[in-house]
DNA sequence: CGCAGTAACGTAAGCACTTACGTAATTGCC
DNA sequence: GGCAATTACGTAAGTGCTTACGTTACTGCG
């Protein structure tokens, strides 16, 4: 092509052209895996999905548009469903922007088919090695030969066969379990200092006090994790549960509690609680049918601003656990 | 930035935006410079300067856009004076489209100013080093803190201080050599297979026999070349001089001319021949102000297809020099 | 407390493309 | 040599953004 040969002179040209393509490329994985939605919503609907409700003007600046582009979109979606619009009663001037519980759902089945972008992506772009008009070239070369949409093919169906696993904790992997804990913390509350300091250094303490950490993964990718700490001599705390939002509804947030009630079986705890809100209430049924039962009074002590809600673990309660999976049936054959 | 986190994921949006914010970059270059053209015009005016006279889909395929949208720019420019449209008369359907003599004189000039866009945006690039994504990365941010903008003014200060520079045949500059005559060649004639030959491997068709290379840089960049070429004891022809488009007018074509003269005289050289084309009249004025004569015969058994001009060098004849150059004087200037 | 300045949008219009479509000329093929 | 298929390319309308502008609400400062 003659804009190669113009070197960095044309590379607003390719990018757009590139940029174009790539759009249209998620655009036929979206429509063939049946998921009905517009590459160019991306950067709203997932800013909505991991921050939460927001406000025209926040969603902009965060995404790097203009307000008018957002205001725009925010109006074609409201009219699909896709997100609702409520005044914001400290500011009559802003609007707050959430996603509709339908939109939430549907959001919460795509970890597959971005995943499969996202690799299908990488590889082109690292095939180019070196520049960045090198990674450019192979971009488009991808693109032109339908390489990068094959891959994409190929990637979505391999996450789609993969079954979850669950891993011990390893060292190389503790940027996950900061990652998929801060997202949903900034979303739903605040990053307290206890969490900051578990988070960025989980080695020394969850591991070395004796507690564990797993993580769930699909195809080799990292979508959750859960961290069962020691409180005392026999005393374990269920913490830091969290799944990748686009993979929820894939039983991995059931994976990873088994997973840690068999840790702490394992070491024959004594007690396991656990300390939540009632602003998260799939999380809740999640625990009810684990074998959690809530406990009347607080915690004394607790180390949380946010908790409101104090679960213990009692074996013998696992009864509800059959009859709320059974709904679950038709998810899991999607997820695996 | 949001996006930031998103991988891969984001890339359509970023590309898009890192591409406009390119095309602003430039019209702001453009317009400090007193450039008055739009960078979107590129492509369309990029390849009618290098590739001469085009039908819009030839350029719409070239480009890698669609016919109307070349279609479009084509009757924007020509409304503005910037190209010309005849008919094709082996096609009806076919038009030509053709930049006018002001804008080729218009773009002849712009080397400078994209230069200094092409060597800012490597620099932004390089930054990132490794992946696409960090390369992007370091794109926004040189956008974003102005450095982009500061770079490309610095780079074309620099150029437009630079004199021209006239160095003698360096291997590692033999793909100058040949892209710089290639360029011309498909612009004006084809490629004959002596041109492939010489071009290829002037090391063993040039220098070994004898003869010589100039290259003309400035601020380092090789934006000319001229060659020597020795055809008998004594005999020596003028041959391969090609000045980068947009870098014309600057002196170059003087100064190679010169320096491949001093090189024949070095040589003790009896004479000194060329072979032109009447078609390329600013060269042969050229020639003639730098003491070449109109021989009135053909060359007997010349080795181009397109040569219906030959000229011989006399010492004497360059009284005509000083007059025609004098119109040059603020082309001087401007260029150093 | 009043009121300039600023912020949060929505709307309109523009821009650089695109897809869709129509028309006229050319080509290919029996 | 005739006619279907293809090609060149203009026009219209759509798209995803932008800039420009206006309205309404909030904020800060004398």
């Amino acid at each position: 092509m003659f804009l190669h040969g113009q070197g960095e002179l044309a590379l607003g040209s390719r990018l757009k052209a590139v940029s174009e393509s790539l759009y249209a490329a998620a655009n036929v994985a979206y429509r063939e895996t049946g998921h009905d939605l517009d590459a160019h919503w991306f950067p709203v609907l997932r800013y909505l999905q991991v921050r939460g409700p927001a406000s025209v003007t926040e969603i902009a600046a965060a995404i790097g548009q203009t307000h008018p582009a957002v205001s725009q979109l925010a109006a074609k979606l409201r009219a699909q469903g896709w997100i609702t619009r409520r005044a914001d009663r400290s500011d009559a001037r802003r609007g707050v922007l959430e996603l509709s519980a339908d939109a939430e759902r549907k959001l919460d089945r795509l970890g597959p088919v971005w995943c499969a972008i996202r690799r299908a992506a990488a590889a082109a772009a690292a095939r180019g090695g070196g520049t960045l008009l090198d990674a450019l070239g192979a971009f488009e070369a991808d693109i032109a030969s339908g390489r990068l949409a094959a891959d994409i093919r190929s990637h979505h169906a391999r996450l789609k066969k993969a079954k979850i696993d669950i891993a011990p904790y390893r060292s190389d992997w503790a940027p996950h379990f900061e990652r998929l804990n801060v997202e949903w913390l900034q979303r739903w509350f605040t990053l307290e200092d206890v969490d900051r300091a578990v988070l960025g250094d989980p080695q020394t303490h969850v591991i070395e006090p004796g507690g564990a950490i797993l993580f769930a993964t699909l195809d080799g990718e990292v979508i959750g994790t859960c961290a069962l700490l020691k409180e005392a001599p026999g005393v374990y705390e269920l913490s830091k549960m969290a799944v990748e939002s686009g993979f929820r509804g894939f039983g991995a947030g059931r994976r990873l509690l088994d997973g840690v009630i068999a840790e702490f079986e394992r070491r024959r705890g004594r007690t396991l609680f656990l300390e939540s809100s009632k602003r998260l209430g799939p999380a809740l049924q999640l625990y009810e049918s684990g074998g959690f039962v809530h406990h009347p009074a607080p915690r004394p002590g607790s180390h949380y601003q946010r908790a409101d809600v104090y679960m213990v673990y009692e074996p013998g309660k696992t009864a509800g656990r059959r009859a709320k999976a059974a709904p679950r049936k038709h998810l899991r054959v999607v997820g695996r």
